[in-house]
Order: structure tokens, then C-alpha cells, then sequence
RNA sequence: GUGGGCGUAGCUCAGACUGGUUAGAGCACUGGAUUGUGGCUCCAGUGGUCGGGGGUUCAAAUCCCCUCGCUCACCCCA
């Protein structure tokens, strides 16, 4: 029996990853427009990173997170997402030393223990950005552009903007005694999740796709409405800055998201085409997580990004990305005995700057034409004996079929005038 | 973790309900179509423990049980 893939990862084949290297580029295009830099921090931190920053109670620190034990028995785990990481390094590298507001953006692996679906990996990749050491609402709305002019230049389409407020901790811990007290007559009537959550993470039940808990919930009023009059403002300049920028928005009073760093702002982009899980996005402010890690209260805020799902609603929109364009030339030889010759020929065209291959066995000339066909080459170098007798070789044109015989000392300035390679 | 669907050639799938000769097709791959030339066409060939194990039967890809895997959905999220 082979040894398989491990369960919810996946092998990207170079034929998908012309994909992968476009979408990346886009990314890291914009992200540098938009005045980010790349930061890159290691695959796995230490646990508590973690617990303390998604939060203790939460669905991925519970159940979801691939931790082991290193050789002196401390808590490893696998990054499930990359604002905590950004933020330990933030605070580790003292980077509050080098600018008042830090502009940061990610790209890479995360890794959570969930069933996989359409959609949804072990394995999967994620790029963001995070703005740190400010609250000015603009900066809200400007990583709400960010996420949605990279998929403006990647051409995706059908996106829709989720916005809410989740207040502070002030108007949370206000809203959370009312929200409890108002469904606490039917808490027998909720889901058998419902009733941890009311207990455990009472917001959660705000986004129960349940029913009769959807029915319970109508009736209660909204977060936004319990706000204090700081958040309440921010959550108005949020909207305010975005008018400006032409964004369209959805207000989602119900739109609670899965950390428990989140304050204030709160979204989610999300695309039809992508069936269940179907946010290709989502983020918002945290403005206790840099304090929560030891460092002073600074606010912040950032968002994560999907790359497969990225990629799933683009192969869905039937979007183009530029497709692989084949190699220049393809050396192949009429005689098994000029071997020899066609290997040092290949090498010296590689070392030239242009990009060349040939057939490593010895197959028939139609064999190897049929090779160079293949690998899609622009021109296609013959060595034939009579040619080679006179110390010629032939140049094909795989497109017009034009062949020429071209001197073997010439035959380098030949190629680099034909690929303007000088 | 719970539930539905599906596992037959490298890929996409027929065949299974109504067990019965050497399990098929298309694509891909390799070779060939007067011996030095690709894409199209034609011909031929390579390739399968029918996911695995057990059972029923004279006989199992086909019926039954178990198991593994994939997939979609729930929970939650990118």
C-alpha cells in the first residue's frame, strides 16, 4: 500500500501552480501599494499564544489545533491563524520602536484539525494584513479596500461586503447581561449548543443557523443597539469612510466572528459561487490583543484572506490567469551517436539565458518532435548528419514550420537575437 | 465529532438493480502509417489485487457484514 496524503491536505502540481504564483503576486502587488510589508513568522509558536489570543473557549482553540510536545515537553502548535503570530512579532521585535502605525501583511500554510469539506483544508493557505497602532475608523475601511481590490485585480466578481460592530468591552459585557436576560425564559427552546453557548460565549448564539434558535433570537435586539457612544461613532466613521470609497456594505447585526480578540469593527467578504463556506474573507479591529501579549494597549486592526477559496471562486467565475507558455527551444538529434554533442548544445543554450530541453532517452526524431510539441517550444534545434557534416545545424520555427540551416558557432547569437536575449 | 453520497486502467466513467465465458470505452501514454520532422487523422500496443478483509454461492466488480479512504453537508470558519 502507498503511503497517502495526510487527511484535509493537499499536493499543488505544477500544473496548478501557475495559479498559486499569480494570485500571490497580485497579492503582494497590492499589499506593497497599499504601504504593507511582508512580514513572515514560523509555522508553529508556542500554545498559549494561541489560547490567550483566539481565546480559551473558542472552537479552534478547543477542538481544532494541531499540538505536540517539542523534547523538553513545551506546547507547540501549529499557527491556525496569523494575526497572533504577527502580533507576538510586533511586540518581540519592538517594530512600536520603528513607526507609530506598523503596516504588515502575511501569506502562507495554517493549519486546523477540522472535517474536511468544499472549501475547507488542514492545510490551507491564508494571506492578510494588519495595521497596528491606531483606531481611526479610516484604517478599517482601508483594510476593507485592500481585501477587495486584490480580488478587483485577481477579477473576481459576485463579492459581498458583511459588516457589523461588536462593541468593546464595556457595551460587549452591557449587551451580553441583556442579551441573556432576554432569552432567558426559552433557553430550554435552544439548540443543545445554544445552551453551552449561553453559558460559555453567549454572542455565538447570535449566529446560530438553528431555526427555533433563529426565532428565539429576532426578537432580541441587536448588539449595535447596545453600543456606547465611542463604539457607536467608530462603527458610523467605519461607514462614513466607506461611502467615500464607493463601497457597497451589508449591515449584519448577526455577523459575530469566531475569535474572541475581536472589538469594534467587525466583516466578512463572501462569494455565491463558493457553496458552504462560502467567506473567501474576514476580519476585523482588535484593540485589547497587543495588551493581552504584554505589550501597551494599542489598537489594531487586520483581516485574513482564503487562497484556495480565492482560487475556487475564481475557477468558478471561469476567471484566466496567464497560462504556463512553454519552453524556447527543444534540441533534438537525429543520430544516437551526437549525443554527446546535443548535451553540451542544451547546456550551453540554458547558460545563454534561454530556456531549453531535450529527450534524456533515444527515441525516433518523431518521438522527440512529438516531445517538443509537448513542452510547447518556440523553436526546435535539429541535428542531423548531412547538416552536422558541414557543420550547420537546423533551426525550426515550431509555428510557421520555417527551418533554416544556421552555422553551430552562430547558433547561440542566432537564439539570442530570436528571443532578444542579449 | 455527527449525517448523506461515492470508491472499477494515470484521468473521466460504463458494467452492479435481474451473480455466469479472457472486466470495457474515451482521454492520456508508447510505437507505427516506405526507414530525417510535431500538432489533425488512422492503426496497434502498454496499463486494472474491480479500495481492503471476511461471508453466501458451483460461480462475486455484482448479494451480505466489517473496515479504510474520498466527497458533500452540519458545527465552525479562510
Amino acid at each position: 500500500m502507498i503511503i497517502r496524503i495526510p487527511k484535509g491536505t493537499q499536493d499543488i502540481l505544477p500544473e496548478d501552480i501557475e495559479k498559486w504564483n499569480y494570485v500571490e503576486k497580485i497579492i503582494k502587488e497590492v499589499a506593497n501599494r497599499f504601504g504593507y510589508r511582508e512580514i513572515r513568522t514560523p509555522i508553529f509558536e508556542y500554545t498559549e499564544l494561541f489560547a490567550r489570543g483566539i481565546g480559551e473557549s473558542t472552537d479552534i482553540v478547543t477542538k481544532e489545533m494541531f499540538t505536540f510536545l517539542d523534547r523538553k515537553e513545551r506546547s507547540l502548535t501549529l499557527r491556525p491563524e496569523g494575526t497572533a503570530p504577527v502580533v507576538r512579532a510586533y511586540l518581540e521585535q519592538r517594530m512600536d520602536r520603528l513607526f507609530p502605525v506598523t503596516k504588515l501583511f502575511y501569506l502562507g500554510p495554517m493549519f486546523r484539525s477540522e472535517k474536511p469539506q468544499a472549501g475547507r483544508f488542514r492545510q490551507f493557505h491564508q494571506y492578510g494584513a494588519e495595521i497596528i497602532g491606531t483606531s481611526s475608523a479610516q484604517v478599517d475601511a482601508e483594510i476593507i479596500l485592500l481585501c477587495l481590490e486584490i480580488f478587483r485585480k485577481l477579477g473576481l466578481k459576485n463579492l459581498e461586503v458583511l459588516l457589523n460592530s461588536v462593541g468593546c468591552k464595556k457595551c460587549r459585557a452591557l449587551y451580553l447581561r441583556e442579551l441573556k436576560s432576554s432569552i432567558h425564559q426559552e433557553i430550554d427552546n435552544l439548540c443543545t449548543d445554544c445552551k453551552k453557548r449561553y453559558y460559555k460565549n453567549p454572542l455565538r448564539i447570535l449566529d446560530c443557523k438553528n431555526v427555533s434558535c433563529q426565532s428565539i433570537i429576532k426578537k432580541v435586539p441587536a448588539l449595535t443597539q447596545y453600543l456606547c457612544e465611542e463604539c457607536q461613532e467608530h462603527f458610523q466613521e467605519v461607514q462614513k469612510y466607506l461611502k467615500v470609497l464607493n463601497i457597497e456594505y451589508r449591515l449584519d447585526p448577526r455577523l459575530v466572528r469566531g475569535f474572541d480578540y475581536y472589538t469594534k469593527t467587525a466583516f466578512e467578504i463572501i462569494c455565491k459561487e463558493l457553496g458552504a463556506q462560502n467567506a473567501v474573507s474576514g476580519g476585523g479591529r482588535y484593540d485589547y490583543l497587543v495588551e493581552e501579549f504584554g505589550g501597551k494597549p494599542t489598537p489594531a486592526v487586520g483581516f485574513a484572506a482564503g487562497i484556495e477559496r480565492t482560487i475556487l471562486a475564481m475557477q468558478q467565475q471561469k476567471i484566466e490567469w496567464p497560462k504556463d507558455s512553454g519552453i524556447e527551444v527543444f534540441v533534438a538529434k537525429i543520430n544516437q551517436e551526437k549525443e554527446l554533442f546535443a548535451f553540451e548544445l542544451l547546456q550551453k543554450i540554458r547558460m545563454a539565458g534561454i530556456s531549453a530541453e531535450m529527450d534524456y532517452s533515444f527515441r525516433s526524431l518523431k518521438g522527440q518532435m512529438r516531445l517538443a510539441d509537448k513542452l510547447k517550444a518556440r523553436y526546435t534545434i535539429i541535428l542531423g548528419e548531412e547538416e552536422l557534416s558541414r557543420d550547420r545545424i537546423l533551426l525550426r520555427n515550431m509555428q510557421t514550420k520555417e527551418q533554416k540551416e544556421v552555422e553551430i558557432e552562430k547558433i547561440i547569437n542566432e537564439l539570442k537575437t530570436v528571443f532578444n536575449k542579449f
